[in-house]
DNA sequence: GTGTCTGCAAAGTCTTTGCACCATA
DNA sequence: TATGGTGCAAAGACTTTGCAGACAC
């Protein structure tokens, strides 16, 4: 649906300057890393592909085009357990619905869409019923599983 | 069902010798204040808490002893995106199955036990289909809502 | 031309590690 | 008493902030 309208420029464009920010190189950069990245990448991570294409990139612009993103609701940000956060591309570009499953032992990383279907259909009862109760305006949800992935289970865990 | 043998010591005495563990004072201080506390407290609350019934302990100590916990499975370790981790202990001793609907605008966090019961259903069944298909064993799961209170929404956003 | 964005370096925060001493079992 | 635990201080890691120059609009 996005992306393929290249006569107008990026499907960005319109977002960042609808909220008042500006379209830069840089941040044209990130936007495309992201955009190729089906991955969840530390701001790390992004900066390196990005410094490949872009290199007057600075590891500065990035967690700030990051955090920007983040409150546009364009870039989900979150937290494997490791000490830094992973972004990825609000659905719609490429990535669709999923979850996560992180292993405690290796920080590996399994993206699943298993039952996403009913987890979406109760998430969006609960949704409903807390944005009521509680008074929230919801805009997001995480789940996320954890456990040892079978390497980490052999290595670790007899029985 | 825990907590009230008291003739026998603390209930977590037995877990801590059977996985190799010592009992301190620190560390049984520790695990008083979570306890008690019904809230998800970060390292330097308990700290705090800690030091006030037992003034020797140090922070290093407090994360020391959390990490231990976190590894047993006695505490969950949360992250609510301000970038200090949260703690609370698991359920069994006062907690009750919950999960947490976190505002973003102030970082106000609610304890929801609404849909717990359709939600804990559903996570059984994805439970066991995610661990039969990626040979994960499965040991905890996390899902938050995220969004904005009444109040943050009021000051943010018209619309 | 003006206000935003940028990179660099420095600062900030939370968390972990090194080490000698102490306490549990 | 032997091993694991502790506090303190220092180090480490990720992220944010200050600032002067550069750039988008």
């Amino acid at each position: 649906m996005r992306g393929r309208n290249e006569g107008m420029g990026p499907w960005w464009h319109g977002r960042f300057r609808g909220c008042g920010y500006r379209i830069t190189a840089g941040r044209d950069a990130i936007l495309d890393v992201l955009t190729r990245a089906n991955k969840h990448l530390s701001a790390e991570d992004i900066y390196l592909k990005v410094h490949s294409i872009y290199p007057a990139i600075g590891l500065t612009s990035v967690y700030r085009t990051l955090e920007i993103l983040a409150d546009m609701g364009l870039v989900l940000k979150f937290d494997f357990g490791d000490g830094r956060a992973r972004y990825e591309l609000a659905e719609g570009s490429k990535s669709s619905h999923h979850h996560h499953l992180v292993c405690t032992g290796c920080n590996r990383v399994i993206d699943y869409t298993d039952f996403i279907d009913e987890e979406v259909e109760l998430l969006k009862r609960t949704e409903k019923g807390l944005s009521d109760k509680y008074n929230f305006r919801i805009t997001n949800h995480l789940i996320q599983f954890y456990g040892l992935c079978d390497k980490c289970a052999k290595k670790k865990g007899g029985e």
